[in-house]
DNA sequence: AGCACGCCGACT
DNA sequence: GTCGGCGTGCTC
């Protein structure tokens, strides 16, 4: 498309060119800068659009983003001061610059707003811009780029018919529009390599990027037909029409009015050629309509909102707060059956009537169909739904359909937080506190945080909704940073559940080491005999083992951290070690529980699995259903399964944290939970945050109805402070403990924690690099960046330090996630790139969710 | 990733 | 002198 302006007599035209500055989508992280290219004024290309450009020695193409398009002026002048400032610059005319082959597809240019978003993630997460896209757009859009050879002057005499560019030469002649890749297929790709690029140096044959059509629209095709009777006989009459079927066909349409391509095949039992040789001939139109494939369709059906006085104080307050014309934030606080939703769907109500788009995120867990359900019966075809299991022809049709503007409610997990609104007024985020939000591979991005960003650029209210909020969040509705508005009472004045802790250490004592205690089996027992349904809830997220005395309940813990230390294999000591994930802190894992001298210690973390089996044999008549991650691995299985408890088709469901996402199973009158206390232990500063919250959502699993529900919570430290506040669902003096311990010990929300981690296929290797980072890092804070504070420990292991092969060698730094900070971290990997052979690579999570 | 460039050893 | 092997650095 934008191939040089040559003219016939071989000279080039004097034309003016226009500087586009683009990011290379398929760069490495020390190669992601902003690099010029030229193309003739006369073309319009804008900030945001997507090009095929050549790139690298061998000019191979690549597609880039453009951020910036300058006169040629403007960026010879920024040359020229780019000098002045000492740095290392390319200095040169812009007609030396490359050029652009082509513009993509403009309907996935990126908006001004995508283009900050872009940016806003590798400042945030120091991904690349290629990775920023990609989780940006729908999947891969742009991924085929045709790369055809075009001649464009006679071969000169002075290449004989053995030489390969003769060969060659001669070969694109013949084949008539042949790709780079036809020709390394026949001749090689050295061989090829080498004549094409002479040919192209010559200017005797050029190359032409461009995108291939990508666009995987799917289209619904309909029919009608204008002919009354009196046509049809003339037409049937005069001959005009033989075909029995195209008769058919034609008098289907006529007594039908439009109908779809589908309905006429199917129905008449017709191929679609029969209907377009009507088409051909007149007789029929046709019309074609972009299709969308859309997983979850129900008619829009607004019931009333009923609300009591708790629910709408806040749906006023939060309603207010959208009608201000910048962007706010608040914390919808209200207990686990408060009728949190009710609330959402009034302040929803109001946004969308004034003309704005809305974002909610749940977290995987809970974006079932019947949640889906709730919105789409309000606002039916103008809800799209978001989320890892759509195909990808489903996930374009969501993005674009939003980006058209037909839809007012957007309703997905973490990525759906990128949906291409242009009037976005608010973001919902539901369940705040889990962790699924953040994303646990590049670009590592919260979603709370690109929610905030984005509430910034359009003025929106951001909304944080949860019945045990994150400390970091409502530390910050504390502060004034949130409007924070509470829901005390549960809908219908419902009691809390009656909840019992069970003391396991005294079942250890009289010999029982299974994983139910007797109370619970007695009471599993009553609900049998009953028909009433129970819950059972084990964590199996505890796979990093810690050591526990069954006899005294103790866990070791590190002494430095508040943190329980992690058991690690060594090749040296056979029983291993036991290690902080935060400070490092290492020891040998004792013979003897430190506190009581038992020596039966074990470790713990055992699943679901394993508590089946007992279960199974301690009531062999009971139907029990397992639902955890292996259960549930096809796309449907999970609603099956509850939707098979929910009809009683078993007594027992036991599962892992999937059972405690609010559903409604009205049948319900106990839960269980087997190690309460087993998730204290993972290793990790928020592991009461995630007790307390796990406590409280299961427990509230129990007597959704009338009836009393009972909850048996069994633990091996029943005196844990945690487990007592948990028992009485009182988040406030959670809090209150929580973020003294935080602010004792300077975790979250007093300080922001990042992570290095090196990867190598040698543990030297690794601690080498790593050590030279650390090195780095302080050269660099007693210099340069002096005013930067940072806490930094390590190097050590990995919690998981040996994977697929390769070791993983960690460096922990607690400090305050500022751009001076961001500036620092950039340039130690920047370096670390520049320094490090290709083999070893380094990553950096700011805020990990998990160690 | 893939090419240019440069340093060094082997061979004409 | 000259060819080519591979280690190193750059990509507008």
């Amino acid at each position: 498309m934008f191939t040089e302006y040559i003219n016939k007599d071989g000279t080039q035209n004097e034309c003016r060119f226009r500087v586009a500055s683009v990011f290379i989508l398929n760069a490495t992280l020390d190669i992601d800068i902003p690099y010029s290219y030229r193309f003739d004024e006369k073309f319009s290309i804008n900030a945001g659009d997507f090009v095929a450009v050549p790139f690298g020695g061998g000019n191979r193409p690549d597609i880039g983003l453009v951020v910036e398009v300058n006169s040629a002026e403007k960026w010879r002048d920024a040359q020229k001061k780019s000098v002045k400032n000492g740095e290392k610059v390319f200095l040169a005319e812009c007609s030396a610059l490359k050029p652009i082959n082509s513009v993509l597809n403009r309907n996935f240019s990126l908006s001004a707003e995508a283009i900050k978003i872009v940016k806003f993630l590798k400042d945030r997460t120091f991904c690349t811009v290629g990775d920023a896209v990609r989780t940006l757009m729908p999947a891969s859009v742009f991924t085929k780029l045709d790369e055809k050879i075009i001649i464009k002057s006679a071969l000169p005499s002075l290449y004989p018919e053995c030489s390969d560019e003769y060969k060659i030469y001669n070969y694109i002649l013949r084949s008539n529009g042949c790709t780079k890749k036809n020709i390394i297929d026949i001749f090689g790709s050295k061989v090829a390599s080498k004549a094409l690029s002479t040919l192209v140096n010559e200017n005797i044959a050029s190359v032409n990027i461009s995108a291939g059509d990508v666009s995987n629209i799917k289209y619904n095709v309909f029919y009608s037909t204008e002919l009354t009777p009196e046509d049809m006989k003339k037409i049937t009459n005069g001959k005009k029409i033989r075909s029995p079927k195209h008769i058919e066909i034609l008098k289907f349409l006529m007594e039908n009015g439009k109908c779809s391509q589908s309905e006429i095949t199917e129905k008449l039992f017709v191929s679609v050629s029969q209907i377009k040789a009507l088409c051909e001939k007149g007789y029929v139109t046709c019309e074609r309509r972009e299709s969308y494939r859309i997983p979850y369709l129900t008619n829009a059906d607004k019931k009333e909102i009923l609300l009591n006085d708790e629910q709408k104080i806040s749906a006023e307050t939060i309603i207010s707060l959208t009608k201000e014309d910048k962007p706010r934030a608040a914390l919808l606080h209200g207990v686990t059956g408060s009728g949190k939703t009710q609330v959402m769907l009034k302040v929803m109500d109001e946004v969308i009537k004034d003309g704005k788009g809305v974002i909610l995120l749940v977290p995987e867990i809970s974006l079932t169909p019947q949640t889906v359900k709730i919105f789409s019966e309000r606002y039916g075809e103008r809800t799209a739904v978001i989320h890892s299991g759509l195909s990808f022809g489903e996930r374009f049709d969501a993005w674009r359909r939003i980006k058209k503007g037909e839809i007012d409610i957007c309703i997905g997990t973490r990525s759906a937080i990128f949906a291409p609104f242009d009037n976005l007024g608010l973001i919902v985020i539901d369940e705040e506190q889990e962790h699924t939000y953040k994303s646990d591979f590049p670009p590592k991005y919260h979603a709370k945080d690109i929610a905030a960003f984005r509430a910034g650029l359009h003025n929106a209210t951001l909304l944080l909704a949860s019945a045990t909020p994150s400390v970091e969040s409502y530390y910050k509705a504390v502060k004034g940073d949130y409007v924070l508005t509470e829901l005390n009472h549960r809908y219908g004045n419902a009691a809390i559940p009656k909840t019992e802790i069970v003391d396991m250490r005294s079942e250890s004592r009289e010999g029982n080491f299974s994983l139910f205690g007797s109370k619970l089996v007695s009471e599993l027992k009553k609900n049998l005999e009953n028909g009433k349904q129970s819950v059972l809830f084990l964590n199996r997220r505890g796979y990093h083992s810690f050591l526990n005395c069954p006899m005294c309940g103790s866990v070791s813990m590190c002494p430095h951290c508040s943190v329980s230390l992690t058991h690690h294999y060594s090749r040296f000591n056979e029983k291993g070690y036991l290690i902080c994930h935060y400070c490092g802190y290492k020891m040998q894992v004792p013979d003897k529980c430190p506190k009581c001298a038992n020596t039966k210690l074990r470790f713990m973390g055992y699943g679901t699995q394993l508590a089946e089996e007992q279960l199974k044999k301690i009531l062999p008549d009971a139907r029990i259903i397992r639902m955890d991650a292996d259960t549930t691995a096809s796309k449907f299985s999970y609603d099956e399964i509850l939707g098979k408890f929910r009809k009683g088709e078993a007594d027992i469901i036991l599962g892992t944290q999937m059972v405690t996402k609010g559903h409604d199973f009205p049948e319900v009158t106990l839960v269980g939970m087997l190690s309460a206390d087993q998730s204290l232990y993972l290793d990790d500063y928020r592991a009461n945050e995630r007790t307390f919250s796990l406590i409280c959502q299961t427990v509230g699993r129990a007597g959704r109805r009338d009836e009393n529900g009972h909850a048996i919570i069994q633990c091996y430290n029943p005196e844990h402070e945690i487990l007592n506040i948990a028992k009485k669902q009182d988040y406030k003096a959670f809090y209150r403990s929580e973020i003294a311990m935080r602010r004792a010990l300077i975790f979250p929300p007093f300080c922001d924690i990042a992570v290095f981690t090196v990867t190598s296929g040698s543990e030297n290797d690794g601690f080498t690099a790593m050590n030279k980072t650390f090195e780095h890092i302080k050269t660099l804070l007693s210099g340069e960046y002096r005013d930067v504070k940072l806490q930094i420990f390590g190097p050590f292991e990995a919690s998981v330090y040996k994977l697929n092969e390769k070791y993983r060698v960690r460096l922990v730094i607690k400090c305050k996630n500022s751009s001076r900070t961001r500036s620092l971290f950039s340039l130690v990997l920047k370096n670390f790139y520049s320094v490090m052979p290709k083999n070893i690579a380094i990553g950096i999570d700011i805020n990990p969710s998990t160690l």
